[in-house]
Order: C-alpha cells, then sequence, then structure tokens
DNA sequence: GCCAACGTTGGC
DNA sequence: GCCAACGTTGGC
C-alpha cells in the first residue's frame, strides 16, 4: 500500500470532471516521462491513494484523494492522432505510455501549494522540491497523515 | 557514452 | 510571457 501525489491539469480532468463522471473514475491518460510511468508500471497497485493535484492552473494544489482502481495498461491516446498526447514513435505491438484508472475517494477543500510549502512538515515532500518535474511523485505516511488530518481535518477518517 | 542543443514543465 | 530546472535527442 502506497501514497502519491497526481498532477492533472484542470483543463484536462478536474476534481469536478471526476465528481460528475459515471462511477467517479477516469484513466490517468497524457504521462510522458518514463520515470512516472515507471511507478505506474512497476510499483503501484490497486488500493493505493493519491492526493489529486491541480496544476498549471491559477489555483495549484490539492483537490481530493483518489484510489488506483486499475493497474497500469496502455494509455490510448498515444495512438490517437488528434490527441495532444499522440506519439508517432509507440506501436501498438509494443506501447510506449501506460495509465492506471483512478476513483474519486473524495472532493477535499483546496488545499493550494503555497499551503503546502508554508508547513514545516512538508519541508522534504518530493512534489515541492526544488526543480521537480515529475507529474506523478511518492507521498510518505507521515506526509500523507499530516496532510489529510492536520491540513484536511481529516483525523481518523478512514479512505475506503 | 558524451554532451550541446533543444524541448517541456509549471509556478510566477 | 518569463525562466529555472531538467529531460530528451542526436551527432560524434
Amino acid at each position: 500500500m502506497r501514497y502519491w501525489l497526481m498532477k492533472s491539469e484542470p483543463a484536462d480532468c478536474a476534481i469536478d470532471d471526476l465528481v460528475a463522471l459515471p462511477n467517479h473514475t477516469v484513466g490517468w491518460f497524457g504521462v510522458r516521462n518514463y520515470q512516472a510511468r515507471n511507478f505506474m508500471r512497476d510499483l503501484m497497485q490497486v488500493g493505493d491513494l493519491a492526493f489529486f493535484y491541480h496544476s498549471s492552473c491559477p489555483h495549484p494544489g490539492i483537490a481530493g484523494v483518489v484510489r488506483i482502481c486499475r493497474k497500469a495498461y496502455p494509455d490510448p491516446t498515444q495512438f490517437d492522432p488528434a490527441s495532444r498526447y499522440y506519439d508517432s514513435k509507440s506501436q501498438p505491438e509494443a506501447p510506449r505510455w501506460l495509465q492506471v484508472d483512478v476513483k474519486l475517494v473524495r472532493k477535499t477543500r483546496l488545499l493550494e501549494l503555497a499551503e503546502l510549502r508554508a508547513a514545516p512538515e512538508l519541508a522534504n515532500m518530493r512534489v515541492l522540491a526544488r526543480g521537480n518535474r515529475l507529474s506523478i511523485t511518492p507521498v510518505t505516511l507521515d506526509e500523507w497523515r499530516f496532510i489529510t488530518g492536520t491540513m484536511m481535518g481529516l483525523e481518523g477518517h478512514e479512505f475506503q
């Protein structure tokens, strides 16, 4: 059981899009970085929990909690010439890019990036590291508990 | 395998 | 739009 932070551009998929979707489930398409892909391929398991993070937008920050509900499989957008995530070098018989499915656990208040940066308890959080460009980063249990508990007021909440 | 050039990310 | 940081590409 691991914890993650996953960045999504609200223009692609915002937390409210996930709220509105049937089953509140979406494929995490568009990852085009090998390290992030390898996290999904090698370490992510069904049942892992993740913060849903809004990036490249006016108010970047954590907007919700999701659960991994399907293990890594080929990202269909890599084969779609109309997609901004199309990759002409990826072949269907040897897909280069993968996605997992995530299911909304709960929408939370927006925990803005500035607020995360201001917390000494999160000084070593991977996503906050200088120069970090990974769209998927591991979160430690301590960081998870601090954010869901102290920052979100969800002490003792069972994320089923 | 090196590394310069180029591209991308993402906050500001 | 800027730009720091870092990933990727491709010639050698």
